[in-house]
DNA sequence: AAATCGGGGAT
DNA sequence: ATCCCAGATTT
């Protein structure tokens, strides 16, 4: 849940998830489209799938018991170079490296890195690979911590930081300056048209979203295909169409701008998804984005 | 190597 | 408005 997520952010899921899920075992057991209920409005929806298949990997080809090395953790769906080194170092006390974004901020100022952090991590991960102690957990906990608390993104409080004197990015008196950061491309703008339909009882009609892709396998109400310039209106049935406004959504690599359409429509028309009634919204596998068009709607 | 994949808190 | 978060996986 903490992977590029704050956390603030993940408090309340992860009380939540390991109140309904307690063991790997009760994990593995458990329908995914459970799992991508209550993981709706936390975001990277992969992370959902990936920790549904690593446990049951666990369960079924590590007898219920994860790997105690890095190596063996790294195998498992959703826990990488960062997860595993971590798992391995707080848990299993191995001395391996553990770098998270705040290492990678670290290291680039202690280093007063030229070159964004991805053209040197493996450089970067070999050269504090030769600092880890012992107690190689407590270790890469203090360092993240130190990263953010002391070398934090806009403020390096060099005075009081223990890795003094020797940080040559405190040297260059501009240690912010550091990772240096790759030229991003700006972020496009796509746009489309979403349709909230309700039936004579006021249920509000709901489809699933493809399995690959943006928002993979979660919920949503139907919408207009995304493009960069606005299409016509093409309601997905005949009714009395009303134009509620306009929802505006970022996402990590574009904009996105839906107008927002509702209609009382006759429900047999229709095929694929359900019915839901407002009150069971809230249990829906609705993602932010499906949130608010509903609440632009008048829904929620 | 680059692109994809969410959402929100802090500034 | 921008940055970035206890990154991983796919292309």
């Amino acid at each position: 849940m903490l992977q590029q997520t704050t956390v603030a952010a993940v408090r309340n899921y992860f009380l939540r998830f390991t109140a309904l899920w307690p063991t790997v075992h009760d994990l593995a057991a458990a329908p995914l489209d459970a799992l991508l209920r209550e993981w709706a409005g936390l975001g990277y929806y992969a992370r959902a799938r990936n920790l549904h298949a690593c446990a049951q990997a666990v369960v079924e080809q590590h007898g219920g018991v994860f790997p105690n090395t890095s190596a063996g953790l790294q195998t498992l769906p959703g826990i990488g170079a960062y997860t595993s080194a971590a798992i391995a170092a707080i848990c299993f006390d191995e001395e391996i490296a553990v770098l998270d974004g705040n290492l990678d901020r670290v290291l680039a100022r202690y280093y007063a890195l030229p070159v964004p952090v991805r053209e040197a991590k493996e450089e970067l991960r070999a050269a504090l690979q030769l600092s880890v102690p012992k107690r190689s957990g407590d270790f890469a906990q203090a360092m993240m911590d130190l990263g953010a608390t002391i070398c934090a993104p806009r403020t390096a409080s060099c005075l009081i930081c223990p890795l003094q004197p020797d940080c040559l990015g405190t040297r260059t008196g501009n240690p912010t300056m550091f990772p240096i950061k790759p030229v991003k491309a700006e972020r496009p703008t796509r746009r489309g048209h979403a349709f909230v339909m309700t039936d004579a009882s006021g249920d509000v009609y709901l489809q699933s979203r493809p399995g690959k892709g943006l928002l993979a396998g979660m919920t949503e109400v139907p919408t207009s295909e995304w493009s960069a310039e606005p299409g016509a209106v093409m309601h997905p049935v005949a009714a009395e169409w009303r134009h509620r406004g306009q929802v505006v959504h970022i996402f990590t690599h574009f904009r996105l701008e839906l107008e927002i359409w509702s209609a009382e429509v006759m429900p047999d028309e229709l095929e694929n998804g359900w019915w839901a009634p407002a009150s069971a919204l809230k249990g829906e596998a609705l993602p932010t984005l499906f949130r608010k068009v509903l609440a632009q709607a008048g829904l929620e």
